[in-house]
DNA sequence: TGTACATCAGTGAACGCGCGTTCACTGATGTAC
DNA sequence: TGTACATCAGTGAACGCGCGTTCACTGATGTAC
């Protein structure tokens, strides 16, 4: 492997989600994140700045995948994706919402938690904002009971999204 | 004050609950802890054996406390009541589903955890597994969410058990 | 085709720090007699 | 009422460690001429 790398950024990013799902965000450090990548412990500081700003990028792309994953597809289609979004991007799933973990004033993290927020609401025809906010505290909280295996002993193991199309068609919009 | 504390557990415990919702779990030490306490560095050893088990103790305080507020009541109401738990004790919720942080094979703990779970099944007449399975996702959702600031722009200054009321009334249980 | 130079990715040594944990100890309390 | 002793809560010094961050550097790449 040559001196430059060439694709280092997208190599730690990699490496740190991969670190995150094993041990969560907490346990998770610079040095370390290098070791595993095997470069230098200094090259993480280089890309990001800082422990904050790797965390930073990590939610950007999540918000940016769970705004792709979202497109397109009726409410309940949404809180399918959304569920299985978060059960195959664990890790982005969980720095996303944990707001002690990045540098809450980033412009590009901003722009991307705003086209997420404009994907929810963008299922549900007429601004119905209260109905937005009960699927999503419907699909969000399924999959974070899920995320922290709470409901190890009630689900199969069937796909995630499709337990909880199961879930959701219990309920309906009251007229 | 005396040598001996003689409710210093209690303090160190109430403490940890500040600590925690100040800053989060993860920016928590035993030293600090200790520090803000003004008792020795080692005092909080002494009590909890180490730092997950400060944490266990916490989760241990917290299902009692949950289990405790979701005694009787209806199904809507058991929603209302977990939400408004979620926003007056946040450090305890924030650690009981944080299950990198205890020590997972507590009796205590598990005996705890499982008196929450069975108050939550107590609600629904029937054993439908999938019902509340739904009433406990949709409360969670809100409360998680309420508590990482996604629902800032969306809610008044409320009571969020009341927020929740409104949100879970528009839905119902289907036939 | 060759040379000079600017740019940038990644290195590795060094720093100071706060941490968790250990351990021999000391002071206070309660109980047995 | 007094004394001896066991128990336990809390102390404070010490340890070794991994961490984030800084900084002068070196090697590779691309571009201008």
């Amino acid at each position: 492997m040559s001196y430059h790398h060439g694709d280092l950024r997208r190599v730690l990013l990699d490496t740190a989600l991969d670190l995150i799902a094993e041990r969560g965000p907490g346990a998770i450090s610079l040095r370390d994140l290098a070791r595993v990548a095997g470069v230098s412990h200094a090259a993480p500081a280089h890309h990001f700045g800082d422990k904050a700003g790797l965390f930073t990028a990590i939610a950007v792309q999540g918000n940016e995948l769970l705004a792709d994953a979202l497109a397109g597809g009726d409410l309940e289609d949404m809180g399918v994706r959304y569920v299985r979004f978060a059960a195959e991007h664990p890790s982005h799933f969980e720095v996303m919402f944990r707001p002690d973990l990045w540098h809450a004033g980033d412009p590009d993290l901003a722009a991307a938690r705003e086209r997420t927020r404009a994907m929810l609401r963008a299922q549900v025809p007429g601004d119905r904002d209260k109905i937005v906010l009960a699927a999503w505290s419907l699909a969000h909280g399924f999959a974070t009971l899920r995320r922290s295996g709470n409901l190890d002993r009630l689900l199969g193991d069937r796909d995630p999204g499709e337990e909880f199309r199961e879930i959701a068609g219990l309920l309906r919009v009251s007229p």
